[in-house]
DNA sequence: CGTATCGGATACGCGAATGTATCCGATGGA
DNA sequence: TCCATCGGATACATTCGCGTATCCGATACG
């Protein structure tokens, strides 16, 4: 066992981390400079230089934070579920709730996604890392669908492919017009819709009314 | 008039942003050298600081650019509906057609995005040349769906800010994962299902038959 | 045919962020 | 109490891209 072993390290690191995400959402990527990172956290460059090697290993470490988050926020939309039935309306308002602190997670991930896209490492990387969210939340899908007695009719891996394309997409066009268009405000309106279009009422519905309002389209009548 | 006035200039204007265009998705807009774009224009950085004052002005000079090409891109898909009928598959085949080299445009009006969303001056230019451009684009929807009998049940304005959300998510997939995901075929599978689901059948549809071909849902029995 | 002006090239100095190398204080075991 | 080691700070040299200032060739007008 080594000596002078102190457990400040994690410490240092997770206030790394956090100064990185919100010096990254304010400069971007390239824009930031490790001192203001590290002068933001309450150290010096020592402190990073002695954490990590180079600034793409802390965004690489800043986006595996990301991935526990992301985790944890589908656990807890699951987690809110009650245990009386579901309606199309209310698994909407489920899947467009958006984060507070959302907006620096935005920056930061989709400047991620646009390194991605340029370095092959990175996406596969960003692909692992979507897949295995991707997964998570076709099971936390298939249990909303199931609670509101609603069968898919699309493979719902895809389907959350196309809710998580327009997330992000809504995000962006809230972002950049905040007094315009709330965040969640657009998906609110159409998540019915589409929630709608791609079910169908199971065979035994959990409940017999209440399964579609305020203005839900019903599912189609011939297969999809 | 001046004297040596020579045309050059806009030919050298072109070629720089196009250079510009290259680098930009390449690197990044911080992580782009100016000297890098002029190289690859085949001039030196004397025809930048000729050109533009800073690589902020070239940025948002490349951002009109993309403007004009979006515009022609929807006039190009308003050209190509034919005088017979419309389907909802065919207007999504028409929605979803992704052009070979958006891929660059996509990473620099992403990128671009970011940059609004930190900077009000560029959100501001962003947001009035996004509005014109959806307003051109309900154009081109209220006469597609016109032509396919169909009666928009939403706001065509927000349906068009929905599209473009997807659009814009599922391009960033495609590009991250280029050979499990390929550009428009996401769109090519949700956008029946959800046209569809955002559209009731006008009282004169302009064809009897074939309107809602290949899986398409029907449109809603209640009310939207 | 000369010349004024424009478009772009060349040369130079500057500031800033990086990475490394070294140093210091604090912690915890002997 | 002493000291070995760890976490982080300080100091320094280097690199790199930027912006400006000046220069040269070409074009179009008189």
């Amino acid at each position: 066992m080594p000596k002078g072993t102190t457990k400040r390290r994690p410490q240092t690191l997770a206030r790394l981390l956090d100064a990185a995400r919100e010096v990254f959402a304010e400069s971007g990527f390239e824009g930031a400079r490790i001192e203001d990172i590290c002068r933001r956290a309450g150290y010096t460059r020592g402190a990073f230089y002695s954490n990590f090697r180079t600034k793409d290993e802390l965004f690489f470490a800043l986006f595996d934070a990301h991935a526990d988050r992301e985790l944890g926020r589908i656990a807890r939309t699951a987690a809110k579920i009650g245990d009386d039935d579901l309606t199309v309306g209310r698994i909407a308002e489920l899947l467009a709730y958006v984060d507070p602190d959302e907006r620096t997670w935005f920056l930061v991930t989709t400047e991620f996604t646009l390194y991605a896209i340029r370095d092959p490492r990175a996406a596969r990387v960003l692909a692992d890392h979507d897949a295995r969210l991707r997964a998570e939340a076709v099971r936390l899908l298939r249990d909303l669908f199931d609670r509101a007695g609603l069968r898919p009719a699309v493979d719902l891996d895809d389907l959350v492919r196309v809710l998580v394309a327009m997330r992000e997409g809504a995000l962006g066009q809230s972002y950049v017009e905040p007094d315009r268009l709330a965040p969640g405000a657009l998906a609110r309106r159409f998540l019915p819709l589409l929630l709608a279009a791609v079910t169908t009422p199971a065979r035994g519905p959990r409940t017999a009314r209440g399964g579609r309002p305020d203005g839900a389209a019903p599912p189609p009548r011939h297969a999809v």
